[in-house]
DNA sequence: ACTGATTTATGAGTAGGTACTAATAGTTAG
DNA sequence: CTAACTATTAGTACCTACTCATAAATCAGT
């Protein structure tokens, strides 16, 4: 900053800065601003906002929770040959109950959530989320067909996993879809 | 626990509870593994585990910057009509660079990112995260269409999102999903 | 009973605060 | 011009959840 503002601005920019930033303590916070730590404290106080390890522990326990539930979700297809951080094999059997009555097509969510459970498994990892995924259903599967997806793991930066995934039926493409994993260490 | 375990079973032991409940302190343990603080110390030590509060910071920060990263990715379509934590209106128009060549059909993912994108915006957060989707490609969409999707919050449980797109073409539904959203506070 | 491993206790120091009091500087109203 | 009020800063005691170092107590096996 360098210069020192008057309190209701000061305030205004604490708040959106806070907001960009969460994991600051007050000492950076009072450096930034040009003010000291008191003020900033006030500041906090004056905005309703908690302390840094309040702060901090909130984002963890907000994504914690949630992370801990889809990892509990049931694995989708049977995985063979994982390769961790490389890539890795899974069947799924399409059975009576994953297909539409009238015309025996598989729904198409099946496939998803086969596909996104090999891709999670793939990375190394005690807890993956799922960030985003595009997925392509490419041809209609069929009762009785078994699929076959593969995963490979595209690139990986930090904690952030590009996979790959295509789905096949007799060597036939049905399924194409591109997830980004994300790994937790907890 | 009741009863006090060797040195050896406790220092496992030990390892899979914080696995499983990274936030809890030394005092917790000590009173679970029915030893003094400081031998849950040395157990850390020994095993290598950081301070309680280190791994809350450590699950947040991890988490957090893939979700920036996420947040920063642009909004495909153009939002209308947003009624936080309710509902959405969304419409894309389908150009030349999103269709195949040769039939001039609509390469799916970008359906699908108009509805991830909508969903996202439809929860009232700062950051939100797509958890997973179970997305039907229902039918072509071609060159030169106007796609409006429409999202609808199904349900809220603490910050866990379900909501439901539905895309029509003139009325026409090509496209449905279901996405799971977290919402984060900072 | 002795010895070494293990456990517990004690004290000092740390970060990043809360909650409070007091002093000072700056601004504004009468 | 001065009293009143606001804003800022300083300083204190206390808190949690530690680390690091050292010492004492306890327990287990021979």
């Amino acid at each position: 900053m360098g210069t020192t503002l008057r309190k209701k601005e000061r305030q205004k920019l604490l708040k959106e800065y806070i907001e960009k930033e969460p994991f600051v303590t007050d000492e950076r916070l009072a450096k930034h601003f040009n003010v000291s730590v008191q003020t900033i404290r006030l500041d906090r106080l004056a905005l309703g906002i908690p302390q840094v390890r309040e702060r901090v522990k909130s984002v963890a326990e907000e994504i914690y929770e949630p992370l801990r539930s889809l990892q509990q979700s049931e694995l989708v297809g049977d995985l063979l040959d994982v390769q961790l951080e490389q890539g890795g094999l899974s069947v799924l059997d399409i059975n009576e109950s994953m297909v539409f009555k009238k015309n025996k097509i598989t729904r198409g969510h099946h496939l998803f959530a086969q596909a996104n459970s090999l891709a999670v498994a793939v990375v190394d990892a005690e807890v993956a989320l799922t960030g985003s995924a595009r997925v392509r259903y490419l041809k209609p599967v069929l009762l009785g067909d078994r699929v076959v997806a593969k995963a490979t793991v595209k690139y990986k930066r930090d904690n952030k996993y590009l996979v790959q995934i295509i789905s096949k039926v007799n060597d036939e493409m049905v399924f194409k879809g591109q997830f980004i994993v994300f790994a937790t260490k907890y």
